[in-house]
DNA sequence: GTGGTCTAGACCACT
DNA sequence: GTGGTCTAGACCACT
């Protein structure tokens, strides 16, 4: 599992409207939650990071600032960024928010549209199979 | 004709990072999609729209320039800007890659995070008691 | 010749960044120039033309009033507005004007893109090919 | 590489009836189309054209969103604007249509006028030598 | 430094 | 009244 991760395809998008700091910060919540990354263990360093993403080191220390602030890691002095105590379940809760928000997104836009809900329930199923598709290339 | 639309509520969301002039084209496409506004028919006008949305009427042009551009919407001088032909189906089209695209946003977020099938169908059926009550205030 | 020009489709280019009320002296000036309009004559009235144009009447009186200004016409009051003394004449000039500073702005353009002399004499052929054709129809 | 295009004079026309900011997206197409600016490479900067033509700095924001939105030139944060890929073959055909649509143009005035094709041919001439002297200045 | 969004306000063409 | 263009100037994200 953690070496999948760091072979994952760069996670940025950069047609999204959403900053690409918040892009990063995102992407260490997941791994967070998912386990990969686990309290008291270092993420990345901030150059290990930018150059994975091909981003400014800036852009990395804005995400990981975020990060602190929200109690997610710890910074340690001439070490780096250290995972929080309890950090999983926050982040876990943190990830099933966006993902309800985003559904939310979606099924508030189909119904403005006057999609039917067996018309949005069928694009769910869609957006099943092709993150599955995606998922195993 | 006038009720259905005055009724509805701001639909601009301040903390969103997707841009005004995107929400409001958005907004258009919606309502284009769900025949509340046909073909031939003109949209509300810059000035009102700017009125009603608490908006500086250049976010409108430039709204109404996207939409435009796309062939939704095709502007006669003096007078406003018409819903063009076959301007629905195009709607339609756009609100499904709209939803599917959120759906797989919040689907794959929640894979990176280790979130089962089971909790993603869970949330997903969430947002929907979430969009409904919302809905129906 | 006369009749002709009456049944013509209307000239009026919406897409054109050219304010309408010049492409209607434009018109004007060609009828004169091709002698459809000769001295003395009453030109169409503001409505018929409006009409004809489907253009709002205060369109075509702005485009009257530059074509007095110019010279091309006068204003008979209760009758409407002619032809001026050797009108066809200057109308002719102005003609020669327009269609050779058309033809320096394709050319440049051209130039500005690298085009060749040679590729740019072809395109000038083609452009007459294609007026022919709809000159036909 | 700096030679080239600073020398170039100024390209906008103020009476003309084309917006400035079309103007300045034509004139960046007539670039990438001559090979002036290659796919990859940096287009002059908003603020730095925005100088160079004095005029306002949304207006040539205007000329290069309409650049990108056509797929001439990508826009990357924080760095700049870069001439997309191929773009300079469908530059050259964008050229060639505005050329031969210029040519259209000026041989329909011409006919409507009346004029021979003998004497449009010769203005055709007469606008190649006007251009020639005006470029060797 | 780079591009992107927004506001405020002016002036134009057309109905 | 309608939309279209432009200026002036602010603030944001990213390099």
């Amino acid at each position: 599992m953690a070496g999948a991760h760091e072979e994952s395809p760069i996670p940025i998008d950069e047609r999204s409207h959403v900053p690409v700091f918040e892009q990063i910060a995102e992407h260490v919540r997941s791994a967070v939650a998912a386990g990969v990354y686990r309290s008291g263990e270092l993420i990345p360093s901030i150059r290990a990071t930018a150059l994975e993403l091909r981003v400014n080191p800036n852009t990395v220390q804005r995400a990981y600032e975020v990060l602190e602030r929200e109690g997610t890691v710890v910074a340690r002095k001439g070490i780096g960024m250290c995972v929080a105590e309890r950090a999983r379940q926050s982040a876990r809760g943190h990830a099933e928010t966006a993902t309800r928000t985003a559904f939310e997104h979606g099924i508030r836009g189909a119904l403005a549209a006057e999609l039917s809900k067996r018309r949005i329930d069928d694009l769910y199923e869609r957006a099943w199979s092709d993150t599955q598709n995606q998922g195993h290339v």
